[in-house]
DNA sequence: GATACAAGTAAGTATGTACTTACTACAGAG
DNA sequence: CTCTGTAGTAAGTACATACTTACTTGTATC
């Protein structure tokens, strides 16, 4: 094997383990990774890995900024609530959540075993919940929606999506869900805005 | 260092080294749990805990099945469902959720890092949205409650439960919440019940 | 074409970690 | 009292793992 057959710029290698890094760390957390392991992912030895890198530490502080700088989770979420009616509102955040985490599947796996292992406050979690808190918050001022606890409420329907989407990806439940997002949102956004009582 | 000091019938013992694994396994993950860190939790050398069992792996899935021997999920939920009208039924069922897991933190926590290590289907999820399932497809059919899929209805308000329980213990979000599990579960009934926009 | 700098390899080291072996001491049964 | 089975200790083994060291090769720049 001739070295220097897949010669590669610094940033392009970097990228390539970080991706790596990230697989094998959403796959088995922080400390069931191995550095071997993600060096062979990534077509490299950890040699070259450890030039990367200052620690597995390290790679994994930066491999978790890298994926939520591609993946920001509050600001987009904004424009969304100008949707139109509530329930719009409701049925696009769930859509936007939905699809959010469908890009890239690491994403449920890391944030869980980041807060499990410690690692990392899940700012992706608490900005979208500030973010929808507000909202409801407007609106029950407004007279739109009825006076309820808005942080309980924004709390509550944005953890139903989270579980959803986390056990889409993560398989909680036995079974696969044959729902499409689009399905699931409706109903969700629905039974947060009529209730499931029948109305008069 | 007199040997028999603390000498000890090997049920205690066990018993001891099940709880000490509970806890190290919780905190820190099957990968990240190391047999010497638990073995000097219960008080005992390594030698004594690989008499008791076999491996690690043995032990996980002892001290898995002990805890959940001990916190049965699915059969208490049954009586729960007899509450009285629909909204007490879902209040009941939030409430006996966090309860159930507030008895015991661990169970948040292990449930989610066996899931993520691939080492356990979470019954202890799939079991109350089969049960929660059935209740709601009964009260749809019998015109209780609005013709809505019953398994998505189920799934929603479970996952918000579940997911508002493991924030407390886990603490996602970033503050901690200052409201009562009794406020918490009247707030999601009311909103599963009648919805969030005001009724004419 | 010589030089500088970064990409690459091969081999190694020190520590951690699951698990063992060889032995001692106690308690209950006969 | 002796025998047997089990709780206990001390030391060790084989391998995995994060990280290093010493060295080689390619490439862009002047």
């Amino acid at each position: 094997m001739t070295p220097g057959d897949n010669r590669m710029s610094a940033e392009q290698r970097k990228l390539l383990i970080l991706e790596a890094a990230l697989d094998v760390f959403a796959h088995k957390g922080f400390s069931g990774a191995r550095t071997k392991e993600i060096a062979s992912e990534a077509g490299v030895s950890e040699t070259i890995l450890f030039r990367h890198f200052k620690n597995k530490d390290n790679l994994y502080a930066e491999a978790l900024q890298y994926l939520f700088a591609h993946h920001p989770v509050g600001e987009e979420m904004e424009p969304v609530m100008r949707a139109g009616d509530d329930r719009q509102v409701l049925y696009t955040i769930a859509r936007h959540i939905m699809e959010h985490v469908g890009r890239d599947k690491r994403i449920v796996r890391l944030t869980f075993f980041s807060s499990l292992e410690g690692l990392h406050t899940a700012e992706n979690v608490r900005t979208p919940i500030r973010i929808l808190e507000d909202y409801f918050a407007k609106r029950m001022q407004e007279g739109a929606l009825r006076a309820k606890d808005p942080h309980l409420a924004a709390r509550f329907f944005l953890f139903a999506v989270f579980l959803h989407v986390t056990d889409i990806h993560m398989n909680l439940d036995g079974e696969p869900l044959v729902i499409s997002d689009d399905e699931a949102a409706w109903n969700l956004a629905d039974i947060f805005m009529d209730g499931l009582l029948p109305r008069e």
